[in-house]
Order: structure tokens, then sequence, then C-alpha cells
DNA sequence: CTTCCACGGGAACACTGGGGTG
DNA sequence: CACCCCAGTGTTCCCGTGGAAG
């Protein structure tokens, strides 16, 4: 009769939190504070696929957590509610470009959505996107495809990117148009141009939101998330300030205010308080490195690794990159590994600086050639014991380190 | 001006895991 | 069933290039 569960603060009612979920970056408010004029400028902007015309292609701008997404997804549901009303065939297909990578699986994707059987590999791609016309084109009506990162896509060439730009004029029943979202501000650079002009008929901005901004969002979710009265008044003027110097990411400060008030809760605290965000801060930053050094690829590891022992080794901080490649050949063949070509592990080492785990810059040592400078960007005691939970690895655990080491 | 090292773009290749066809 | 086709990924090979010390 005793429950295992009855005794766990988990179940009962939170002192702290009314609703944790309108935190989570899943919830798409109904407010969006900051964002009114993006709002109607897509929503102008679409306006015509509700009298049966084709709307332009858009490209939205802007770096994580300046709500890109959140604002589509909203103007999506608004759109496709009132063409329900109206009676006008308007649908919106989401697609993340994180997920559907290639143009492949987005065509296939896309196929599946309108009702063709199509295997998600395997196929020629040709034929793939022939069936996604053929199942667009069964009816009348107007299909807005919202491409979410992407860059990613583009990044591996922009096959999809054109072939969806151009499908129109082999369409006769349907019609599509597309809205790229990128927080790349560059990304452009790699398109053909016939693409670019297509895909960029309009833009928009979102700009980074500021700390003031950000308070007001935090204030608006915090409403429905807490219970009364349980936020200390700093509380969200610090979220909102950590979040600000992370470029004005809202996403960040929302994980910030989740995890603090998970923090209170689980410290018994009646109230969030100041301590609680910093900790939280320390506790989301750590979290980010074990998670993404754990899903390293092992080739990666090794390299990450290799940086860690030289810089416990030697007493300077920054290495070059022959340095580095030396230490990975020797940890290879420590682990009795076949050691890959410099050539990728500068690839792997690009890889870690885009990371964040590691810093790399480009120096010209003149008269000595040119080097990346390595250099470890987070602390070592954070990464090596990820490292060393690979069974792979655990040989380094012992790996003797300064090469003239006596016995 | 030369020289040096390795950066990083691009092509080519190997391999995987799934297709369809005879 | 055997066999070849295909997209996608990770890798190697080749090579032109940058830029300050000498």
């Amino acid at each position: 009769m005793d429950n295992l569960f009855e005794d766990l603060d988990l179940v009962k009612r939170s002192g702290i939190f009314a609703n944790r979920e309108v935190l989570r970056p899943a919830y798409i408010p109904e407010n969006l504070p900051h964002r009114e004029e993006q709002i109607k400028d897509l929503a102008g902007i679409l306006s015509p696929a509700l009298r049966g015309e084709t709307p332009s292609n858009i490209l939205i701008y802007g770096k994580t957590g300046t709500g890109k997404t959140a604002t589509v997804k909203y103007v999506s549901n608004e759109l496709e509610a009132m063409g329900r009303k109206m009676g006008s065939k308007c649908s919106l297909v989401y697609i993340n470009g994180e997920v559907f990578d290639t143009q492949y699986r987005v065509f296939a994707y896309l196929a599946r959505i309108f009702n063709k059987r199509v295997p998600m590999i395997g196929w020629p791609t040709d034929m793939v996107y022939s069936e996604f016309k053929e199942g667009v084109d069964t009816e009348e009506r107007c299909v807005i495809v919202i491409l979410d990162e992407v860059d990613r896509l583009a990044s591996k060439g922009d096959d999809a990117l054109y072939n969806l730009s151009r499908i129109n004029s082999e369409l006769s029943n349907a019609r599509v148009s597309m809205i790229g979202i990128s927080n790349d501000l560059t990304f452009t650079d790699l398109l053909d141009q016939r693409v670019r002009s297509s895909l960029g008929q309009e833009e928009i901005i979102f700009p980074p939101y500021n700390a003031e901004q950000l308070r007001d969002i935090l204030s608006e979710r915090a409403e429905m998330a807490f219970n009364e009265s349980v936020l200390e008044d700093s509380v969200i003027p610090l979220c909102a300030a950590f979040a600000a110097q992370e470029h004005g990411d809202a996403r960040r400060a929302l994980d910030l205010l989740r995890v603090s008030g998970e923090i209170a809760e689980r410290m018994n605290s009646p109230k969030v308080r100041e301590e609680h965000v910093r900790q939280a801060s320390e506790r989301i930053e750590t979290n980010r490195i074990v998670e993404v050094v754990k899903t390293l690829p092992l080739q990666s590891k090794i390299v990450l690794s290799s940086i860690v022992l030289l810089s416990k080794e030697r007493s300077k901080k920054r290495f070059s990159s022959g340095e580095v490649y030396n230490m990975y050949r020797r940890s290879c063949s420590f682990l009795g590994m076949e050691p890959l070509t410099q050539r990728r592990v500068t690839d792997l080492v690009s890889e870690l600086d885009i990371l964040g785990l590691i810093n790399a810059v480009i120096v010209s040592r003149g008269r000595y050639g040119r080097t990346k400078e390595i250099s470890l960007s987070v602390p070592e005691s954070s990464v090596q014991p990820v490292l060393l939970e690979d069974y792979k690895l655990k040989p380094l655990a012992n790996i003797k380190i300064r090469t003239q080491m006596t016995l």
C-alpha cells in the first residue's frame, strides 16, 4: 500500500510551478511580444494564399532564439484556420532542415504528406520528386513549405531549393511557395543565383532581443508558469541579463528560468532566488558540454582527448596543429587504431571549434609557415571524465604523457 | 622576394543500406 | 535469388594559397 512514488517530492503538487510546459522551447504562446511587426509582414505576404493566388517566397533571418520558428508557426496556424473558414485549401508543411537535411529526404517527406508511398531511402531522387509533384497536383490548393534551418539543407547542394522554386511551372492545379528560415545571414552566398533571387523575393529580419525585451517575454510566460509570488524580483532581470549576453537568445532565457525553478523546487525553497539562477546557468553550461562531448564520433573524441592531454602536459595552453596531430597519432597507436590523415583531422578540429569545445585561430608564423593555434575553451576537468567514459578510450587514462618519462 | 607549414577546396573513392528487376 | 542502381557519408588524395619571418 505504500507506493514508491508517494514519498517523492515529484508527485506532490509543486509549490513553485503552476505550469512548467509554457517554459519549454516547443510551446507556442498566444502572444509574441516585440514581434508584432514581423507577424504583420509575414501575414501580409502570405495573405494572397487565401485569395487563391501564389504568395511570394520568403526568406527569414535571425539568430537562434529570436522567435523565428515561433512566429512562423503562429502565423501558420492562423492562416490555416482562416483558410478553413473561407473554404480555400491552404496547407502549410513544416520541415526542419536539421532532420531532413538532404534533398532526397525532403522530397520523400513531402511526397508522403501528399499520400504517396515512398521509401525513405533507395530510389533515384528525381523519381521521388515527381511522386511529390503528382501528389500535390491532385487538387487545387496552395501549399506553403516551411524550411526551418535551410542553411543545413543548402550547405549540401541547393538542388532541393532549386527544384522547389521552379516547381510551379510544372503544376497545373496546385501552387507551392516556400518560406526559408535561416540563422546564418550569409548563407545565400552559397546559393545559385537563380535560387537566391527566387527564394529571397521577400525578406524578414528578426533582430536579437535586448535585455528589456527579454524581460517582457519572461514576465509574460512566468505569469503562467509559476505560482503567484514565488519569484524574487531580481530573478527575471537576471535571467534576461544572462541571455542578453548570449546574443539575446530567448530560448536560453526561458531555459534558464525553468531550470532555476527546478533547482529551487528540488532544494525545497519556497521561492526562486538569484542564487538558483546562477546555479542554473552553470548547470546548463556543463550539461551542454557533457552532452556534446558524449555524442562526439570516436575519432573526434580522440582528437579532443589529444588536446586535453597536451594541455595537461605542457605549461602553455595553445598548440599548433602539428603538435595536436602528433599527439593524435600517438593516441591512435596506443589504442591500436589506424590514424586518419592530417587533412581529415583539420576538419575534425574545425568541427570541434564550431561546437565551442576548443578555440582555433589561423596564424601565420612567417618563416615558420602557417598553422592553427588550438586551445581548449572549456575546463579540462569537465571534458576528460566524459571522454574516458567511452570504453574504447579507456586505455588513454594510462597513456604515458611525457615521452622522456623514465619508469 | 623567398620560403615554409598547413589550411581548406574539390575530386575521387569506398562503403552502407535501401531500392527495383529478371 | 542474384545483381545492379541510387543517395548519403566518411574518408583519402591532390593541390593552390596565405602571409609574415628571414
